[in-house]
DNA sequence: CGCGATTTTGAGCCATGTCAATCGGAGTGG
DNA sequence: CCACTCCGATTGACATGGCTCAAAATCGCG
């Protein structure tokens, strides 16, 4: 809702992240550079429209999205999140009311429009291309979560989680392979996952004693990364050895 | 893999059926009928391939297919089902092999060939934009799977799935407001819903002695449908009376 | 320095998972 | 027709993961 032009920021690593996320020529993201003065800014907490027409998208550029529905009883389900470099698409914001899509933190993105994506004759630029290949990335991501939330232990969803989040941070330079800044609670976290918060925090006090994975301040350090990786792919984890064999469950 | 030609069989209610999910008008659904000898059939257990290319669609008329994740160590997340008058594209079977699609019964379906999709001059036909959108509700479902995993009590998520099934296939003439028959093991259903196989047989049973709902010869038979709706909608069921209040439980 | 939001902890309970066994129906072969 | 087998449904006993309630500890902030 609160819109507001302000000049370029990370608008270079949200191209980049682009051309990670659908393989985009170096050319092609040239093309989008003169689009970073129409930048535009969303505040902490403010739901963000998906564009109307099928064929534009918006890239965000910075900040943290959550994708969730909320209950009328107050409780929500996040579906997922929309990090720099990834787009918006029409999809998201269809008719139905499936989810809605509101600003974790202060956001900036811009609209891409229809003519870079569509070109005079109606077939899609290369742009177009990988933007929908970005799309087509996110929508794989919701199997993911159901995969998550249907057949894995709270221990192994908290790790699929982190690993997922650092390695989309990764390819658009906001994350090293054992750390990364998130404007996260735990009760985003519990939301996300489909536990209670109270569980979260057991399971986050576990990873810790484990010295698997911290969270301090918004800022989420991967001790162990192999470990957690393993764990994030459901491999029943069964040596847990050093400190003393806390850690998951076996299924 | 095992393809014949066969003559019409429920063509006539899945093209019904499409035109309800899609909204498509009685001349257009017409032109797909010469299409009914050239259909297709899968033998129960067969897996299923996608179509390539995106603006081609393949139009189940008849049979179920589950779409699922198999896990190296044999277990499987279902991710859903696809009837008849549902629509298989490019998206089932995208790379990075999300998905399968495996026939549950004997399946029959047509390939919708590309020129009825896409008009010459590349923009869509009303006949495209219909699949398109039914392409669409068949994503809106992920969203609802989601939150009956991350929110859903037992209880709820098998009443979330039988109405969610009955509703689909009264759509296309294949249930009443009071039953359908459905091919689903307790096996499938737990596999949806993130179960165990015993606690699905748990809470039927539980159905059962309530009069809620009954499942015998794969014949699902809802002797209340009103409160089982109010049950997948999440609807804090209060009031449990009769019976003796066995029923579901208080988030 | 007090307040609201978040994190942490503890105690106890219930839903759900695991293990083990029985039962019933559908084929199958003799 | 019967014995056998396989698969799915059913049941019981038991273990435990994850939830609820309640309260303290911390942090961020005005």
């Amino acid at each position: 809702m609160s819109r507001l032009t302000r000049p370029c920021p990370a608008f270079d690593a949200a191209l980049a992240g682009l051309a990670a996320n659908a393989g985009l020529g170096a050319d092609e993201v040239e093309r989008l550079r003169p689009l970073c003065d129409r930048l535009e800014m969303w505040t902490a907490g403010a739901q963000i429209e998906a564009p109307r027409r099928t064929d534009r998208f918006r890239l965000i550029t910075s900040g943290w999205i959550y994708e969730a529905r909320l209950l009328p009883d107050g409780r929500r389900q996040i579906f997922g999140y929309v990090l720099p470099g990834d787009l918006i698409c029409s999809r998201h914001g269809a008719r139905a009311a499936p989810s809605v899509l509101l600003a974790l933190t202060r956001v900036e993105g811009v609209d891409v429009p229809a003519a870079l994506a569509v070109a005079p004759d109606g077939r899609r630029t290369p742009l177009g291309d990988a933007m929908a290949h970005a799309v087509e990335k996110q929508e794989l991501r919701g199997y993911d979560a159901l995969l998550r939330l249907g057949k894995y232990s709270a221990a192994e969803r908290l790790a699929h989680l982190v690993i997922e989040l650092r390695d989309r941070l990764c390819r658009v330079g906001l994350a090293s392979r054992e750390a990364f800044r998130a404007p996260l609670t735990q009760e985003h976290i519990a939301d996300t996952l489909g536990l209670s918060v109270i569980h979260v925090n057991r399971v986050l006090r576990t990873f810790r004693s484990c010295r698997l994975l911290t969270i301090k301040f918004g800022m989420v350090t991967l001790l162990q990364p192999e470990k957690l990786e393993r764990l994030a792919a459901g491999v029943a984890a069964s040596s847990a050895p050093g400190g003393g064999g806390p850690g998951a469950s076996a299924p």
